[in-house]
DNA sequence: TAATTATTTATAATAATTCTAAATAAAGAA
DNA sequence: TTCTTTATTTAGAATTATTATAAATAATTA
């Protein structure tokens, strides 16, 4: 679990302004247990910050990935980035049905970091493991036909 | 290693017609040892279909991913979704300097899609494992200074 | 305080992807 | 084969997430 100190100190560390704009966008990241995009942000600090703009949300993301605190999801279902402020090994689980994502730790997850740096020599700065699949819910609701359809997939 | 008839197979098994076009998307994904996005395919089947259109591309992509033999990876620097005929577990590995990605297989992750099944009770379609960081070539021409710059980065 | 610099905002621009409708090709029946 | 039906492709328009730009604002320093 992180905390918003630690993003908040992250940027003050890199040599960049601690705004009230961007405080509650690490709040907001730190407490999330969705895996926002940058339009849920905006929609949710606005109601804070009635005047704030998305150019600032994309920037502040841009930021915090870069130094290495927010990962990056990718899409899910929906055409939009998803972000993750957990950053520590573990697997996202996406539902193709319900468009959820939910964290969840793994043994596995947690040793690979080593396995790759090991294997490949890179210097790895972050990860984007993302599963999906149905969940328990969805699937007693009764999982799609095959072929499926784009509207019951839509992970791209 | 997949076979480009193994993904024709898979779009006729659906009840598809194996047209020239999607023989020839379908034989560049399997070939391919990079990680090609819509556009790269597009002009790569260009040379052999002049007359082909980007919308043929995106909708046999769409289609190869909904039936599961192929994955998205998502986004690596590009703004461009890139896709990945190769399945079976291993992990990508993207250099955020030169923008490559390669595959890397992994004794960890074969063992991934149990552990979740069985922690979490989806029914998995399909995975994204993608980690990023810097190769060793780039390593060695020298890393980004922190705090890392846009340009540096470029994974979204 | 004034001067400087970073940040935010609003809006325009970009471009990847999707949608639409007409044209074309394939499959099956007679 | 030819006719009929259906699937697919194409070209181009539309959509929209994201990025870039420039003016306004806020923070910092002296």
């Amino acid at each position: 679990m992180i905390t918003p100190q630690v993003l908040t100190m992250t940027l003050q560390q890199a040599g960049m302004r601690i705004t009230p704009q961007r405080v509650a966008i690490c709040k907001l990241l730190a407490e999330s247990e969705e895996h926002p995009t940058a339009a849920r942000i905006f929609e949710q600090v606005k109601v804070l910050f009635p005047s704030i703009s998305l150019a600032t949300i994309y920037n502040t993301l841009e930021t915090l990935v870069n130094l290495g605190v927010v990962n990056v999801l990718g899409h899910a279902g929906d055409d939009q980035v998803h972000y993750d402020a957990e950053v520590d090994p573990h697997v996202n689980l996406a539902c193709i049905a319900c468009h959820r994502i939910v964290d969840l730790p793994s043994e596995h997850v947690t040793h690979l970091d080593h396995e790759i740096t090991a294997a490949s020599g890179y210097k790895l700065l972050g990860a984007r493991v993302l599963y999906y699949g149905l969940c328990p819910a969805c699937q007693a609701a009764g999982s799609p036909s095959h072929p499926l359809r784009k509207s019951q997939t839509g992970i791209q």
